[in-house]
Order: C-alpha cells, then sequence, then structure tokens
DNA sequence: GCTGTATTCAAGTACTCTATTGAATAGTGG
DNA sequence: CCACTATTCAATAGAGTACTTGAATACAGC
C-alpha cells in the first residue's frame, strides 16, 4: 500500500464518480433525465420535447447510456430510453437542492417565468396525503397521458392541462382542487391551478411532482384511468 | 407564455443546474469536496493532498467557487475553503450512492485496494450510536487532529492512524472498538482495524464517515481531545 | 426482397476545459 | 521599506465536447 498505489487508487476512484458528473455537465442531458423520471420514452419524442434534433438527442441519450444513468429496451421500430435506477431521481433532486440553496440567478429566472408563486401556498406533500385520506379533495395529473399511465398519485385524475378547458364543465365545483406536474419548475400544475381559480373553484398546486412523491415512497398506482375522454 | 419564452426558460434553467453538473464533472474537484467535507483547509494542503501542483488546486477551487460550492475566508497569508452549504455534502452522497448501485467497475477498483473488506462487517451508524449509549465501545477517530477538531463523533477519541502504533499501549484491551474516518473509501479505519486486531483487541470500522454521520443528524462534538498526546 | 422509418454512426468545425509554466498580487514579519 | 510566502493570474498547447450534416443500420409491413 505505497503511496503512488495509493494516488492511482484515488484518481481512479474519482474518476469513477466524475463519469456521472460529466454526464451531468450539459442542460440538455439534466432535461432529458427529468423528462426520463416521468416514464420511458423514444427518442424522438424527446428530441421534440427538448427542442433538439434527433441525431443530437441520441447522442446525450448514448452519453446518458454510457455514464449507466439511463437504460434502453427495444420495440419494433423505436428505442425507449428509461431511467436505469431509482437512486438517478434523488441525484437529480440533490442537484435541484443545491441549486435552490446557493444560486439566486434560479429564483430570478423562475420568479420571471412564473410570476409571484406564493399566492396560493402549494400544498405540501404530507398534507395532500392527509386530506387524500380523508377524501375531501380531488387530485388533478396535469400530465400528459402516457405519462399518467406510466404512474400516478393514487386516486389522482388524468387532465393533461391540454384537455383542462374542455373538460371543466365535468369537474365538480364544490370541492377543492389539488393539481400536480412533472416537477416543481413544470408549468403545467400553475397553469391549471390558475384555469381553475378562474371559473371560482378553489385551487393549489403540490409543492413537489410525481417522481418526488414516488421516490418519497408515498402511494401511487399505473394505468389508465377509469374516467378518460 | 409562447413556446418560444418556454424554452427560453427551460434552457435557463437547466443551464443553472449544469453548472453544477460541470462542476462535478472532475475527478480531482470530486476529492477536494470530499476533503472539504472533513473541514475548511488551505490551498496548498489541499493540493499536497490530492497530487497537484498550488497552481492547479488553486484553479479547481476557483471552478468550485464560481460554482458556489465552496466559499472562502483569508486569514493572514491564507486562504481557507470550506463548503458552502450542508447540502453540498448531500449532493456528493447521491452522486456516491448512484456510482455504487450503477457501476462494477467502482467495487472492483475498491476490492483490489481494500481487499475482501466483509470480514469484518461494518458497524452501521445507528448500532453504534445505540452501543454508545451503553457505553460498551471505545469509539477512535483515526483523521489527522485538525479534522477531529473541527468536529467529530460525540464521544470519539483522536488517534490519528500515524499516531496509533504509538498509542496502542495506553489504549484498554478488554473493550471493542469502533474506528471511523474520513468516508467508505478512506483507509485510515481499515489500517486501524487491522492493527488493533492485530493485537488482540476486537474491533471494526465504521460504514460511514464523519461527513455521512454529521449528516445524518447524529450527536457530534467540536474542540480538542482532553487525552490528545 | 423492397420501401419507409427510427435510430445510430461518422466526419467536420467551433468551442470549452485541463494542466503546466512563469509572472503578478497581497499580505506578514522584520 | 524589504524579503518572503501563499495564492492567483495569464498564456499556452493539447484533449475533450457540442451540434450539424449526410450516410448507414435495423427493423416492420407489404
Amino acid at each position: 500500500m505505497s503511496t503512488a498505489d495509493h494516488r492511482q487508487f484515488k484518481d481512479r476512484l474519482y474518476g469513477q464518480f466524475a463519469r456521472l458528473g460529466k454526464a451531468l455537465a450539459s442542460p440538455h442531458r439534466l432535461e432529458l433525465l427529468d423528462l426520463l423520471a416521468q416514464t420511458e420514452r423514444t427518442v424522438e419524442s424527446l428530441a421534440a420535447e427538448i427542442g433538439a434534433s434527433t441525431a443530437n438527442a441520441s447522442q446525450h441519450l448514448q452519453a446518458l447510456r454510457r455514464a449507466s444513468l439511463v437504460d434502453t429496451r427495444k420495440d419494433g421500430l423505436f428505442v425507449y430510453y428509461r431511467l436505469a435506477d431509482p437512486s438517478v431521481v434523488q441525484l437529480c433532486a440533490a442537484l435541484r437542492t443545491v441549486a435552490e440553496q446557493r444560486y439566486a440567478d434560479l429564483d430570478l429566472i423562475v420568479r420571471e417565468h412564473f410570476g409571484d408563486r406564493s399566492d396560493p401556498e402549494p400544498v405540501q406533500m404530507d398534507e395532500l396525503l392527509r386530506r387524500a385520506r380523508k377524501g375531501d379533495v380531488v387530485i388533478l395529473d396535469t400530465r400528459p397521458a402516457r405519462e399518467y399511465a406510466a404512474g400516478h398519485i393514487a386516486g389522482a385524475i388524468s387532465v393533461p392541462i391540454d384537455d383542462l378547458q374542455r373538460r371543466l364543465r365535468n369537474l365538480p365545483k364544490s370541492k377543492p382542487y389539488v393539481a400536480y406536474c412533472r416537477g416543481p419548475y413544470c408549468v403545467y400544475a400553475d397553469q391549471a391551478v390558475s384555469q381553475l381559480r378562474k371559473t371560482g373553484r378553489q385551487a393549489q398546486r403540490l409543492a413537489g411532482g410525481f417522481p418526488d412523491w414516488k421516490s418519497a415512497g408515498l402511494p401511487i398506482e399505473t394505468g389508465v384511468s377509469p374516467l378518460a375522454g
């Protein structure tokens, strides 16, 4: 166990950790991970969502795969990418936490885009769980139907944000609403809350998104909604 | 809230997160963060420990500072670097967790350097806490005295690994030992366990290091040992 | 086997990051 | 004020990365 051996060990050890760091060093790759935290998806659909060419998205996805952060599954013509491990979600959450603690810029960017989000206050996850158990709340999943089908908060109904206006008439006016979406920086839930409140309904957004709920070990379901349409 | 606005928002948002990723993309910087998780240190001392030139270490430290992961304090001729926030420790821990889950290489590298660590089994943190409360264990902090002074497990005594051989005669032979150090990939605790067992003592290492213990919110103390010498 | 499509590969250019070297800066102690 | 030291800055060459373009691959359906 010479000094040189020891140095070589540390270089190799931290070299492995840096593989992960390198994979996290690109805005596009981080956005891809956030999308894959919802559900597996094809290259083309991911490329369209992040506003990059298919070839470029494919390259980034392969970089993530080389870093063992994602896996693939082939189905006919399509290659589906998915997160390789639940711990990846927690790694992304840890990144988010540090950024929120330390980057004033982040707060500025978010305020500029969302306006002041402090009214109404978001509902915390444990509070939503309590209210859901008492049954005095309607939980809206505002994500695309595919993502709802791949997993959603137990008891939530699927109302993709683009369908909300059309389906408003079928939603009760008396009950309070809690809307959620992909995560704290996703706009869907904010838009849903805004639309619901315009119609006189009581509505708040959930503090986190579905991945946060899931990795906290709170109750989830999969499959399509019996009320869908 | 046009599509273009939305894209610009996401680009800026993930750009901020990627600042963190970029900072984590270098083996040297990750090693520096692990060292700073123990205590604040000067540039030169960090440079020597990671085996890099002072100028090079300084550059990496400045990169970490630009990413807001570390802060500095000037004292006379020396600049002391320290972690900017406890959440940084948890970010490093999240990196470690994913690497352990996904990288078989990591396990190989560790086995090659440490040999088979499964004998004796490391003690988990909650178990050590229980045993410490009953008082039937001697907790050894094998890190350099400076790091012990900056913070250590409550009740631990400071025996830097280089002093252990010399101080063996003053350590009781009847009690069981638990040694800890900087973290799971630090050799000090393993070396201490090996030396203690050679003298017929019962000894195990702690599963994590001091930063893990601290960020788990378990009891800690600061200051020099009354028994030091 | 042929056609059409999703994905990957390969090549090229522009850009960024890394480590080294030697000089510049800022502060201490005489 | 001077000598000394810890740290940072500046300049460099080399390595690695990002995005684009166009071709190659692999598979489904006919």
